[in-house]
DNA sequence: GTCTATACGCCGATAGAC
DNA sequence: GTCTATCGGCGTATAGAC
């Protein structure tokens, strides 16, 4: 709440200084606080920037939102392998601890979903980075639709799972639920009855 | 944007018709236009009252929508009768067309689950009408988390299923979709494999 | 092309007079 | 109980100084 100028962390480049401050301090807080509890003002406070230069380097908190959260290439190396347990490695990587960041990042994507704007971005996330490469290696009728309703499954995981009763925390509890969510995942993938 | 006070409709009760009248507008808002598209003075204008009143009544516009969503006893009749079958029972209950107002209510309350308040409510929802009642009818470990695991598939259809791919308004469609996602919903309630 | 300054209209929320 | 007045904060727009 009090924080100012966060002079410190790597810069993405030198090109641009002030919007990379801009986008550094934006990304932290979105992922830290969610996006409505983050206004452009603080934004600005914490990059140590006039408010105004938001809007003129990135046009609006939507878009501000949407240009930072980027995090492309996130699930592509997961889709790879086997075909017979993605779904149990989709789980895993949702929610393992190493990838904190990713976790917040899209937990924030899919809580932000009430603006339209975040939304669609969110589905074109979601089609470039999974639908695409999913249904492509998948065989049976509905492929596509099939593979969008994985994507339902994982957003549905991010949305629910800090309040996904006990053991959270600890390896094995998180281990038990990526095998049986990992299982309803798989039933998608490669139905086990028809 | 422009409509004056609805006169018309139902009131739920002869007692107190300001509240009645704010809660029917209110009601109506938040599940055609979604909770941070609809303000308080909206609210109060298709109510027909003074904004005010309505903080007046409802203490805040969390309480208010929170109050005002309520959507009990909604789940429970398709939680009873075969155990084998719930699952697609239920993913067919989601997508029925006959539902539309316990669905726009639905997706209202996960999209807007960037409001702290919001999302602690939906969470207590979730477990009295669907985590508890499930979880006390199926065997097998986990048997709580597993019940969680299923409302987080159906948070997540909510959230998704007005941008998963074609044939959303067909029955044929919809039928589909409904013994996929009913499949992958079932593998969480009597476990196809261990 | 940056950045500053000021301001607009709306928001959720509060205090107090009828 | 209801309404008037007002608050600080929000996202956003614009005019202009370096």
């Amino acid at each position: 709440m009090r924080d100012i100028a966060v002079s410190s962390g790597k810069s993405t480049s030198g090109a641009a200084p002030t919007a990379n401050a801009i986008a550094e301090s934006a990304r932290e807080l979105f992922a830290r606080d969610g996006y409505s509890a983050t206004s452009i003002r603080d934004v600005a406070r914490r990059a140590g920037v006039d408010p105004t230069l938001v809007m003129r380097h990135f046009g609006s908190k939507d878009e501000l939102f949407v240009r930072v959260i980027g995090f492309d290439e996130h699930f592509a190396p997961h889709l790879d392998g086997k075909l017979e347990t993605v779904g149990f490695r989709l789980a895993t990587y949702l929610l393992d601890p190493a990838h904190d960041e990713m976790r917040r990042t899209f937990t924030a994507l899919v809580r932000a979903a009430d603006h339209e704007a975040v939304r669609l971005d969110l589905q074109g996330i979601i089609r470039r980075l999974l639908v695409d490469k999913l249904s492509a290696r998948m065989s049976g009728p509905d492929a596509v639709v099939r593979a969008w309703l994985v994507s339902a499954q994982m957003v549905g995981l991010i949305h629910s799972w800090d309040q996904v009763g006990t053991d959270r925390t600890t390896p094995d509890g998180r281990r038990r639920v990526a095998k049986l969510y990992g299982a309803a995942i798989q039933q998608l993938i490669t139905p086990a009855v028809s």
